[in-house]
DNA sequence: GGCAATTGCTTCAGGCCTCAAGGAAAGTCT
DNA sequence: AGACTTTCCTTGAGGCCTGAAGCAATTGCC
C-alpha cells in the first residue's frame, strides 16, 4: 500500500515540469492574445508598445535605449523599431545626449503620458477581470511560487554573466 | 491589531492580479527565450515549429491545418507559412483530401519523426533543468493553481462562443 | 597623441504573428 | 438547377522578434 502510493506518485509526478511549462505557456498565450486584441481595438496599440510605455511612464527623465531594451526583455534592434514607430505618432520623444553622442534617450511626450494613463487603467481592469475567479489567497501563493520558478530558471541559463 | 492586519493585507493585496500577471509574463518570456536559443543552436528549429511538430507527433495520420491552428493557438494564416517552411525542408508532408478538396492535412515525414524525437528529448531535459530548484510539491500545486488562472481567463474573453 | 577595444545604437535577413480580405469547394435553400 | 452561405485555406500589409554585421563615439593603453 505504501509502495503503491509511492509508485503512483512517481507515475503522477512524472514530467510535472513539462506539464507545468506547457500550462504556463498556454495560459500566458491565451491572456496576452486577449490583451493584445483589446489594446488594439480600444487604443490602437500593441502589447510591446504598452510594455515600453509603462517603463517610460515611471521615469520622468526618460531612459536610454539600452536600458529600455533590458527592462522590456527585447533586443536592441527591436527597440529601435518600436521607438521609431512610437516617435512617429507623437507618443514619445527621442533625443541624443550631448555629453555622449552614442546614447539616445527616449521619454514620454505630454500626449503620450495621458494616452498611457488611459491604457494602463483599462489594462489593469482587464487583468483583474480575467483573474476574477481565482481566490486572493491563491493569487498570493502563486505570486511567490511563480517567483521561485523564475529564480530557478534564471540560474540555469546558458551563459550566465 | 486585527485592524492593522486587515489594513496591511489590503495594502499588500492591492494589485496582486497585476503583479502576478507581470511575473507570469516575465517568467515565460525568460524561459521561452532560452528554449528558443537552444532549439536554434542545437537543432536549427524555432519554438513555434517545435510546437507544431509536437502536435503532429501524436497524430500518426496527421491533422488538418485548421485543427493544427486551434491546437497551437496560432492563426490560420500563420499556420500556412509554418507548414510551408517545414514542408520545404522535408520535415512534414502536406496533402489535400480527395473527398473534400478544401482541406489540407499535414503529417510528419519519417525524417521529421526522428528529428522531432531528438528535439523532444532535449527540450524536456532543458525544462527540468530550469525548474530544478523548485520542489516537487510546489510544482504540483502550481500546476493546479495555474490551471485555475487559465480557466478563469478562459471564461472572461471578449466574444466567447 | 595615436590606435585598439568597447559601448550604444542601427540595419538587415529571416521568421513569427495578427487581422482582414479573398478564392475555392461544399452545403443549403428555393 | 441556380444562388446564398459557410467552411477551409491562402494572401498581403503591418508590426514584432532575433541574431549577426556594421558604424560611430568613447575609453583605455602605450
Amino acid at each position: 500500500m505504501d509502495l503503491e502510493l509511492v509508485a503512483s506518485d512517481a507515475q503522477e509526478g512524472k514530467k510535472q515540469e513539462l506539464k507545468l511549462w506547457l500550462r504556463l505557456l498556454a495560459t500566458t498565450k491565451l491572456m496576452s492574445q486577449e490583451i493584445r486584441r483589446r489594446l488594439r481595438r480600444e487604443f490602437g496599440a500593441t502589447l510591446p508598445q504598452f510594455d515600453l510605455l509603462a517603463q517610460l511612464y515611471r521615469e520622468k527623465d526618460g531612459l536610454r535605449l539600452g536600458e529600455l531594451s533590458s527592462r522590456t526583455m527585447v533586443t536592441n534592434g527591436n527597440v529601435t523599431g518600436l521607438v521609431e514607430r512610437l516617435e512617429a505618432d507623437g507618443t514619445i520623444i527621442r533625443e541624443r545626449l550631448p555629453d555622449d553622442k552614442r546614447v539616445t534617450v527616449a521619454r514620454l511626450s505630454d500626449k503620450g503620458r495621458t494616452y498611457f494613463e488611459g491604457m494602463a487603467e483599462a489594462h489593469e481592469r482587464w487583468i483583474r477581470e480575467m483573474m476574477a475567479e481565482v481566490e486572493p489567497a491563491v493569487l498570493t501563493r502563486l505570486l511567490a511560487e511563480v517567483g521561485q520558478v523564475k529564480e530557478s530558471a534564471q540560474r540555469h541559463l546558458s551563459e550566465e554573466d
